[in-house]
DNA sequence: CGGGTTTGGTGTGTAAATGACAATAAGCCC
DNA sequence: GGGCTTATTGTCATTTACACACCAAACCCG
């Protein structure tokens, strides 16, 4: 939530989007935060965020605040949920609507934008106390993600277009951080036997070791076996 | 949406809850809805709602919104997503967040606060043209019970408190409403080895054939169950 | 160029869960 | 007591889940 300018013509109530960007970097889950530059809880670590234009949209909003940050647009956005407390924002009543972003953190560069706000990648479960109830906003994403990334295809979006399934299972670990490792084989077998890989019939490079084979999320062939009833689980 | 008086003083920029009130008689999965009473779609038919108070937290205005319509309080509500377009409210910028309320439809008696304002139920897929976006609300909260319905005992919320497993197997039957029924002895047996039912030793009364065992759900259970890691999956 | 190091890639067997299937039992009504 | 309606129960075949260990391939370095 970001609050700079015009306080009073937003105030008393006005609402805001908060985005909790997530980002792998082959061995943690991330979250993009910002230092806040002025009160309220400045100095602080924060989400991303701003007030909803009067004729903007919701999605819009998230969209607009992802892309000041990281210059990044059409990459995946989810609403997740609306946090409304009475007291949630110390200077009037704001209700927020929390999103989650996926990118892939390669593509992202430090804009002026974002530098301007010292933006920093951090890992999940080490942001410390965050302004507002931002800690509470990323447990919901962070949950959120958890369930959903089991469910649906939505870890590709945390890849670069062609990996390996080393990394895709790391992906999956990280991510789900459970007490034990997914099994190598049981976890191929089932990506693969989904028919959603596709081999570019490339190699890994620059790897001090053999190198694996390079794959490709097929999202056509997805959409095609969606429609026939086939549902996604990992 | 209710959008009665004071318009001036919210406007042009406010949110309101809408509240996706679900029941079950036996047969159907229905919702409540409201015909309403002034401008904008007066006599279309609408999810019930209002607008939240300056000092009111949104789950509280959904509390509110239940028991001004139903009298019940302490029952299962959810918050599922915010609708934000900007043209959603012809007369301002209103945002809402739906939620989804689960009771037991022989609680319900029409109160005269709900009786003022025609409340109905009705089948879920037979609800027509509703008033402002509440048919795409509708949608969303019907998508988001028949998933939550097989991972969370969120269905007894519709059934009374001591019911028999066909009267349970009706409800996931109608709540999914997958293209075959479920098979009665699979259900029966995975229901049963979850060990969340108790059989209350009491049998169903006046049906004109052989009556069945009642159940009822065992709350204490299912918490120490999930302590211990398990999931609850239909 | 050869041996060491590192990660890539693969199959089997067992246990558990799923899903298809139909006959008998119990109570009510007349 | 006979007829009607729903309740209740078990087996088998198939599929899925999970545990588990070894050889292969490329690079590096001496």
């Amino acid at each position: 939530m970001d609050t700079t300018g015009e306080v009073g013509s937003f105030f008393k109530s006005a609402f805001s989007v908060d985005n909790v960007i997530f980002g792998f970097d082959g061995g943690d889950l991330k979250v993009l935060l910002i230092q806040r530059g002025q009160a309220p809880f400045k100095d602080k670590w924060a989400l991303p965020g701003d007030l909803v234009y009067p004729n903007e949209d919701l999605n819009t909003a998230a969209e607009r605040v992802l892309e000041q940050l990281t210059g990044l647009r059409g990459v995946y956005l989810e609403q997740v949920k609306t946090f409304g407390a009475v007291n949630r924002h110390p200077l009037g009543r704001v209700i927020t609507v929390a999103y989650i972003s996926l990118i892939k953190i390669s593509n992202y560069t430090v804009t002026p934008a974002s530098f301007a706000q010292s933006a920093q990648w951090h890992c999940v479960d080490q942001v410390g106390d965050l302004a507002f109830d931002h800690n509470e906003i990323l447990e919901s994403c962070l949950r959120r993600l958890r369930r959903k990334v089991r469910t649906a295809p939505i870890g590709f979006e945390l890849l670069p277009p062609k990996f390996t399934l080393t990394e895709l299972q790391q992906l999956y670990d990280s991510v789900l951080s459970l007490p034990k490792r997914l099994d190598k084989r049981n976890f191929r077998k089932k990506i693969l036997s989904m028919n959603l890989l596709v081999e570019c019939h490339e190699m890994q490079e620059g790897v001090a070791h053999r190198p694996a084979k390079l794959y490709q999320f097929d999202r056509e062939k997805y959409e095609q076996f969606i429609n026939e009833g086939f549902v996604f689980d990992i």
